[in-house]
DNA sequence: GGAATTCTTGACACTTCTGTCAAACATGAG
DNA sequence: CTCATGTTTGACAGAAGTGTCAAGAATTCC
């Protein structure tokens, strides 16, 4: 094991995730990435293969980043607190200016519908996680009677998704958190009638 | 007034409302849309001077496409019949199979976000007019007694702005509309409740 | 019919991007 | 120290895209 690697691999993985979040997938080019990392675009290549592979490994780091702040909310074993904290935690990515508007999923998921499948399947696997674990809690919810028996906990479950994925839309649109608040502030109210 | 154009102009902002609705905005090239309408690359230069004014074109043929079955959606009286009707527009959209997948504003919002302010601007207002004309029919609901007087209008219309655009982005993810209309109908329910 | 005007056509120049490769280089193992 | 292995570097070939332009074609107006 000769020849080592000298660059800082999280660095390189870093600076796509956020270079396609920023301009998408086909305006980021394999030199934008070289002169973000000071990595030569040769290296880039024989490290990753190529771009397609370098946009999966970005989506997978999105994922365990925004992944975890997700799962924390979602554990709470109240169904409204444990959805305001999934629509907080969305909210509080976009609020933070050191990242690019909106939502990178999302960028993508518009980006790569039908044209590029093997990264559109990494998004929708992302898309049907959160909806399994959306599903869970409110499921979970119904069961000890936090939530109204007649509630239809996947279609629940398919709305926050929905709704959070609206709201990164919104965030990209207006460059504002304002509507953003709104739409989360209304789309919780839906758990506490009844 | 001589040298008459040749080619139908609305055959060719349709081929790039379709081409740019599919592919994005970057991804369609001008030859794509040579192609597509059998019109030379020269020509469409000559009529529309590039690429940017060939897509507000089409951002505007879309708005007017679209917008027509949602202003009528928009007239009833009745804030939930008139809402329900939007979300229903938007998802006979989706369900038209001549249609590409999802919304071409909300490709275009995320896509040309930050780097093209001019037709990132056009969808901004397109967003704001639909804001304002679902605000205006739950003002109007709320003045007449069918929805309750503490509703927040405003707040409600970015709600249902961000659902729709939600919807959109799930279709565009998963090609079903299963999930849209889960989305749709849970949200419809937020003005039941009280 | 003639002239002026506008459109069409094909080619051109330029830029940008992708992916590849050979040669030079560095490093750990033996 | 030397070799084998993997990395870095810069250059290259090729594809694709944008926007421009001069020459040719067509059509309306007079």
């Amino acid at each position: 094991m000769a020849g080592v690697r000298k660059f800082d691999e999280t660095a390189v993985i870093d600076a796509a995730l956020r270079l396609f979040w920023q301009r998408g997938y086909g305006a980021t080019a394999m030199a934008d990435l070289a002169d973000a990392t000071g990595v030569q675009r040769g290296s880039l290549y024989n490290a990753y293969g190529g771009k397609e592979q370098l946009l999966l490994r970005a989506l997978d780091r999105y994922a365990e980043l925004q992944g975890s702040a997700v799962v924390v909310a979602l554990n709470d074993p109240d169904p409204r607190r444990a959805i305001g904290g999934f629509l907080d935690a969305h909210m509080a990515r976009m609020a933070n200016p050191k990242n690019p508007a909106g939502c990178l999923m999302c960028q993508i998921a518009l980006e790569c519908g039908g044209r590029h499948p093997v990264p559109s399947d990494a998004v929708r696997r992302s898309f049907l996680r959160t909806e399994i674990a959306l599903c869970q809690v409110l499921q979970r919810g119904k069961e000890a009677g936090l939530l109204p028996s007649g509630a239809d906990a996947p279609a629940l479950a398919r709305f926050y998704l929905g709704v959070s994925r609206g709201m990164a839309v919104l965030h990209r649109t207006y460059g504002d958190l304002d509507p953003v608040r709104d739409v989360a502030r209304e789309a919780l109210r839906l758990l506490d009638a009844a």
